[in-house]
DNA sequence: CTTAGGG
DNA sequence: CCCTAAG
């Protein structure tokens, strides 16, 4: 419930640049309040924090280190001296940590929290009315908090003993580190994430998204990559991203230098004034056609994915898979195609097809016949630049595969109604699909149907036994 | 270049 | 959708 709530926080936090040197943080009555409900926090379970509080723990998790922080934590109450400080500096913090952040072994971490209130940094918040700029305030709640996190990255278990000393401690609550969390840049992020947070419980400010912003303010990358990484896990590249790239590079290779195909020849400079047209398109508009990274990336993969495509349509003038194109027809009838399918799929230039291409599809081929595909597509898909007219075909073939495949599921299951699942095509394609495959039989089903499996398997063997003898 | 077929 | 072989 309210940890639900506050999690949720957690994860659409916002970063903003922490500014830490006199006044950490305003401390206000509400974030007192948070804080301590934090505190009152079920201690049974446990809490992903994205890693952001053990993360910021890593910086106490040598012993000694832990020790004075505690030491200072509870002599003084006010942390976030020392602790903002070393946090804070812009050298010290990327070069003290950064070293120690990969050898910190994102496991499970304890959170103990104080359950008497007089040792509690809550006590330590209400500190804070003494001394209102010094940042005593709540956020002091918040870094004794993580302070009191302690990782067993060191193999060393908990140091429950140390707090215990400073007074009577029940373990509030457990705080697990996720594993899956990121070393490294990663870290540093999270624990700049963490002090965001920190500042979150204090200033009780909505948050908002903008992670990203984050990083980028506050690591600088040159150090975290000087430090050997150890594991990346922040985001698993998918394994769709993984081919991509992958042959995305083996095709730039192949075609370079084979250049067998024509290619297009597009210079950076028209790429890049595209791609900004391309971004000034709000996004609705876009069909998977292309994929939303290609915005957000770096100029190198979209002058990349660019040059791809442009290399995919070698024959079309112009890119003619113009935005135009995306937002005119398509969006008047999508019924067909929820939004659902267009996220990104396997293939790179998919456009779902409408049931008013699908009709002109079936006009097309009950006028011309199957097999005439480029007639097809030139009389009646002329305006959809899109679509080849291996698609076209390709889109006939889906259908009649759809169609037996429907019959088959009715014969089978009985009646199996059409409309509730976007894939089963509506009744009335259906129909008359059936209809124009009967009339104009594909092909291949044509060879298949007529031929008898007996017959068809004897003469294929006859015919197989002639060419090895041919060949012998 | 177009089509068929497989992935 | 994409790629490739065959006509």
């Amino acid at each position: 419930m309210d940890r639900d709530e506050y999690l949720r926080k957690c994860s659409n936090m916002k970063c903003q640049r922490v500014q830490v040197e006199g006044s950490y943080v305003p401390s206000l009555q509400d974030d007192e309040m948070e804080v301590e409900h934090l505190f009152e926090e079920p201690r049974n379970d446990y809490v992903s924090l994205d890693g952001s509080l053990a993360s910021y723990t890593a910086l106490n998790d040598k012993d000694d280190l832990q020790l004075e922080v505690l030491d200072d934590f509870l002599d003084d109450g006010f942390l976030d001296d020392v602790e903002i400080d070393n946090f804070e500096g812009t050298d010290g913090f990327s070069d003290a940590r950064g070293g120690y952040f990969l050898d910190f072994d994102f496991a499970k971490v304890e959170l103990l929290g104080s359950g008497a209130n007089e040792d509690s940094p809550v006590e330590n918040s209400n500190s804070e009315s003494q001394s209102p700029g010094v940042s005593g305030s709540s956020t002091v709640g918040g870094i004794s908090e993580s302070t009191k996190v302690l990782p067993n990255s060191t193999q060393s278990k908990c140091k429950i003993e140390s707090l215990d000393e400073t007074g009577p401690h029940d373990t509030n609550g457990i705080i697990r580190n996720n594993p899956s969390q990121p070393s490294n840049v990663d870290c540093m992020y999270n624990i700049s994430l963490d002090i965001q947070h920190l500042h979150e419980l204090n200033n009780g400010y909505p948050l908002a998204g903008g992670i990203l912003s984050c990083k980028k303010e506050n690591v600088t990358v040159e150090n975290c990559q000087s430090a050997p990484p150890r594991e990346k896990r922040f985001r698993k590249p998918t394994q769709r991203y993984i081919e991509e790239s992958s042959t995305l590079k083996s095709k730039e290779k192949v075609r370079t230098t084979g250049a067998k195909k024509k290619r297009r020849s597009v210079s950076c400079s028209e790429l890049h004034t595209r791609t900004k047209r391309l971004e000034n398109i709000p996004i609705e508009k876009f069909s998977d056609n292309i994929p939303i990274e290609k915005f957000s990336d770096s100029d190198s993969d979209v002058t990349l994915s660019e040059l791809q495509h442009c290399m995919k349509y070698p024959k079309k003038e112009k890119l003619d898979y113009d935005y135009e194109s995306f937002s005119s027809e398509e969006s008047s009838d999508e019924e067909l195609t929820p939004k659902r399918c267009r996220t990104k799929d396997r293939r790179k230039n998919q456009r779902m097809w409408t049931t008013s291409e699908v009709t002109k599809l079936m006009d097309g081929i009950s006028e011309y016949g199957v097999g005439r595909w480029t007639d097809i597509q030139r009389f009646l898909f002329s305006a959809a630049g899109y679509r080849t007219p291996t698609d076209i075909r390709d889109k006939w073939r889906n259908l009649l595969r759809a169609c037996s495949s429907q019959r088959f599921n009715k014969k089978e299951e009985g009646e199996q109604d059409d409309e509730n699942s976007p894939r089963t095509l509506p009744l009335s394609v259906a129909s008359r699909v059936l209809e124009l495959s009967k009339i104009h039989p594909y092909p291949n089903r044509r060879n298949k149907k007529r031929s008898f499996p007996g017959i068809a398997n004897q003469s294929n063997r006859s015919r197989r036994n002639v060419r090895r003898k041919k060949c012998t």
